[in-house]
DNA sequence: CGTAATTTCATACTAAAGTATGAGTGCCGA
DNA sequence: TCGGCACTCATACTTTAGTATGAAATTACG
């Protein structure tokens, strides 16, 4: 399915339609005075408001991307206040095992590295281990 | 990236198009017989093509961030049979995104990830994505 | 031109991850 | 001694990840 779209040329095919049904009109007016001017009212308002909604359209995409791009910046943190455990589920997420299998590495249960997991994340203002593992690396706590 | 004109697409707008212009004739129509209610026409086609403007605003602006995106230059890897899409796929998850974001940034559905991924990681012979940038890494396909 | 590979999307499911909350234990320093 | 901290475990829940399977369109290539 092509989702993607030749815009341009269909904006430019939807602007040429609006311009030329106008010019039509105006044309037509100068033999038929003020009979059909709803249709060029309608052209040109048309052609006003696509170009409005498309102008609005583009200004929140900007303020949305502006809003994203300002999510990156990095936060310097010093102390983090990791714990020793906490640093060793760290690691052991970081060589790619799972909640499980670091419990049994550690002789724990599932349920306290999920634990040692969340606190991990709020200290390293993340959401998931694979952000925690970006996170760590440029932080320079882990390699 | 096609800069062939999609003639299904343009079909479409054509015959969109058509529609409206049949619209715009229908409402003259109507205008004959209810002439005082002109200022309700104008807004219907004030936001129809308010509508349409923002909407194709929006498309192509989608468009220009997908080609922003694969301004990375990111290469499939033919020894390990990664395709273009895998490739991409990999690098956003090896910069903490989710199956959702990664979607968003691509503009295909979170199933299409999905797929992508579990096809990685059958490639690279890992069970979840951590694994995989663990592999990756060791391959040197990553950083 | 036809065939294989790629890409896309979907449903339906299971597995894993992550959150919220509470609670018990032991250790250390004020 | 006591409060705070780290560690542990648990239940219950929501969210995300991942698998299996099928299908369809597109692209690449001989």
């Amino acid at each position: 399915m092509t989702k993607q779209i030749d815009l341009k040329s269909t904006l430019l095919y939807g602007i040429s339609m609006a311009i030329l049904l106008f010019l039509l009109k105006w044309l037509e007016l100068r033999f038929v005075v003020f009979d059909h001017l709803f249709e060029v009212y309608a052209a040109i308002i048309s052609v006003i408001f696509m170009v409005l909604g498309a102008w609005l359209m583009h200004n929140f995409q900007q303020r949305k991307l502006e809003k994203e791009n300002a999510k990156q910046e990095i936060v310097a943190v010093p102390e983090l206040g990791l714990s020793q455990r906490e640093m060793e589920v760290l690691v052991f997420m970081s060589q790619g095992f799972t909640n499980q299998q670091i419990a049994d590495k550690l002789f724990l249960s599932i349920h306290t590295i999920k634990t040692h997991g969340s606190n991990l994340f709020v200290k390293l203002d993340v959401k998931n281990r694979t952000q925690a593992l970006v996170r760590a690396k440029e932080l320079e706590i882990l390699e």
